[in-house]
RNA sequence: CGGGGUGUAGCGUAGUUUGGCUAGCGCGCCUGAUUUGGGAUCAGGAGGUCGCAGGUUCAAAUCCUGUCACCCCGACCA
């Protein structure tokens, strides 16, 4: 048992160090001789697959299909949007020689994508019959970041973009919406995180975006975590690309575009929404393996027959794995719990003379003990009991945190002894923004679409306030 | 990019102040035996150019300079 204490530095006393802990000692990720690229290792890669696989279905549910664009982007291409341009140059990676030769241009690793898809919208929308183009990547991307952590910032991340072109404002709007919904959907269904979700300020908002929408997590040390973000680009990049087509009537009309994103920085959210002091807690929907099967005196006679038996069984439609290595039952346990692993199946000489087995949650702890008979149809309602727990735990402690600021007072006092989202009215001018963020170190987060009148006046100027914000401080 | 910290075997560390090392220990790893319901026990064994590069010195893990990586706190971002 005191073995186990040297493993994971406790959440209490080092929150930074405890994620970090868990994210390496999980086997998710290691690190690379590259500073700030991350090696995802088999079990951080799979939980990223079930992401993948999961968000595709729903994407191409929708009607999206999935293309593949180059990973490099010549610098004149990115010049065409101005804002896009200044949002991006400082973080871009360039390419300047091909072999020893010096290129005649230079070529960017593609930090995002946006610009690739409108030359290439542009040269394939002609007619409003072309439309839309429901157009999704999964790719990684490049940014040059100064400070990096394990999924939540590293200079290589793993994500997906969508990129759309539309008829009209109202059907680029709305794709928009239907996105930033399907996030929330999927990190509440498969993720079991709740999220704060509404539009961006102008100051937060994507470079060369109309408008920008963002689903928000919030973290157990209360630091808000921008999950995905949706954009609605109008007809700027449109304009700035050419990207035209002939409408019923004869007419040039320009296109309406959307992109949206998540990263691997999910997984991030994950690790920290869920986790606890014994290691990695992985949400059953996403985990590569939902069940472990650790056979108890492995040795004896029939043990790991009925263990084989089992695995078998459950691999129906269950991921199952199960756990023959000579270590110790005890060592296993352990090693499981600190992977995260949803349920523990234990199987031993006594169990099969009783024809059961025992079951213990990852979440709770809770050991119960099931005949064989049904240790199927018991598993799976298990999985599901757990997944909504998860859900539960967060959205409470999401509740909780979640405090009301009339006042500035109020506002630096809560952020300093009870961090978390703080709901406060603004005027919607920038110059309070700003003012929140040097005084206190919070940032917009969002501006839900619940809007809710907590107060009458703005809570910097005191001048008339017109939207309630979420305010945090971010990672 | 600013401020602070850390680099010794796969992991965790002792030694660095005051140079004398042929670098010590625990875990893990390998072999064998006994074990197996919360990180088993015994016996034997392998594994290190002390992050890297220079310099000082009879002698460097130890002192000096540079550099790289990682961690924390800020500023920027998914």
């Amino acid at each position: 048992m005191s073995k186990k204490l040297d493993a994971i530095t406790s959440r209490s006393e080092d929150f930074a160090q405890w994620y970090t802990d868990v994210c390496k000692k999980s086997e998710l990720v290691d690190y690379s001789s590259v500073r700030g690229c991350m090696i995802f290792r088999p079990y951080g890669y799979a939980i990223w697959e079930l992401i993948q696989k999961q968000l595709d279905q729903r994407f191409k549910a929708t009607g999206h299909e999935n293309v593949y664009m180059p990973m490099f982007i010549p610098e004149s291409l990115l010049q065409k949007e101005a804002d896009h341009v200044e949002g991006f140059a400082p973080e871009v990676a360039w390419v300047t020689h091909g072999g020893h030769e010096k290129l005649e241009e230079r070529l960017l690793v593609r930090p995002t994508s946006e610009v690739l898809f409108c030359e290439h919208y542009s040269n394939i929308i002609q007619s409003h019959r072309d439309l839309p183009k429901l157009y999704n990547q999964w790719c990684s991307v490049v940014r040059w970041e100064k400070t990096t952590r394990p999924f939540l910032r590293s200079m290589e991340f793993l994500w997906q973009e969508g990129h759309t072109a539309h008829a009209t404002a109202e059907e680029a709007q709305e794709e928009t919406l239907r996105m930033l919904d399907t996030y929330v959907e999927f990190c509440k269904n498969v993720l079991a995180i709740p999220m704060v979700f509404g539009q961006k300020t102008e100051k937060e908002k994507f470079a060369g975006a109309k408008a920008t929408y963002t689903i928000e997590s919030l973290m157990p040390d209360g630091k808000a975590l921008q999950s995905g973000t949706t954009h609605n680009f109008g007809d700027g990049f449109a304009k700035a690309f050419d990207i035209q087509y002939t409408d019923k009537e004869n007419k040039l009309q320009y296109v309406h575009q959307t992109s949206w994103g998540v990263t691997t920085r999910l997984i991030g959210a994950v690790i920290m929404v869920h986790s606890d002091d014994n290691g990695l807690v992985v949400p059953p929907r996403i985990a590569p393996n939902q069940v472990v099967i650790i056979p108890v005196a492995q040795h004896k006679e029939g043990v790991l027959d009925k263990a084989n038996e089992l695995l078998e069984k459950l691999s129906k439609n269950i991921r199952v794995k199960l756990d023959q290595s000579d270590k110790s039952p005890g060592w296993k346990f352990s090693e499981h719990e600190m992977k995260g692993v949803p349920i523990r199946l234990e199987i031993g000489p006594k169990d099969i003379e009783n024809n059961q087995c025992v079951l213990a949650r990852r979440d709770t702890g809770e050991k119960i003990i099931v005949s064989l008979d049904n240790v199927e149809s018991e598993i799976e309602r298990l999985l599901d009991e757990i997944h909504h727990n998860l859900y539960e735990k967060a959205d409470k402690y999401l509740g909780e945190k979640t405090y009301i600021a009339t006042t500035m007072e109020e506002f630096s006092k809560i952020l300093e002894e009870t961090p978390g989202f703080i709901k406060a009215m603004w005027c919607e001018d920038e110059k309070c923004e700003l003012e929140i963020k040097e005084k206190t170190g919070a940032t917009s987060r969002c501006m839900p679409f619940a809007q809710e009148k907590i107060a009458d006046k703005c809570i910097v100027c005191g001048k008339d306030a017109t939207k309630m914000v979420y305010w945090g401080k971010a990672y």
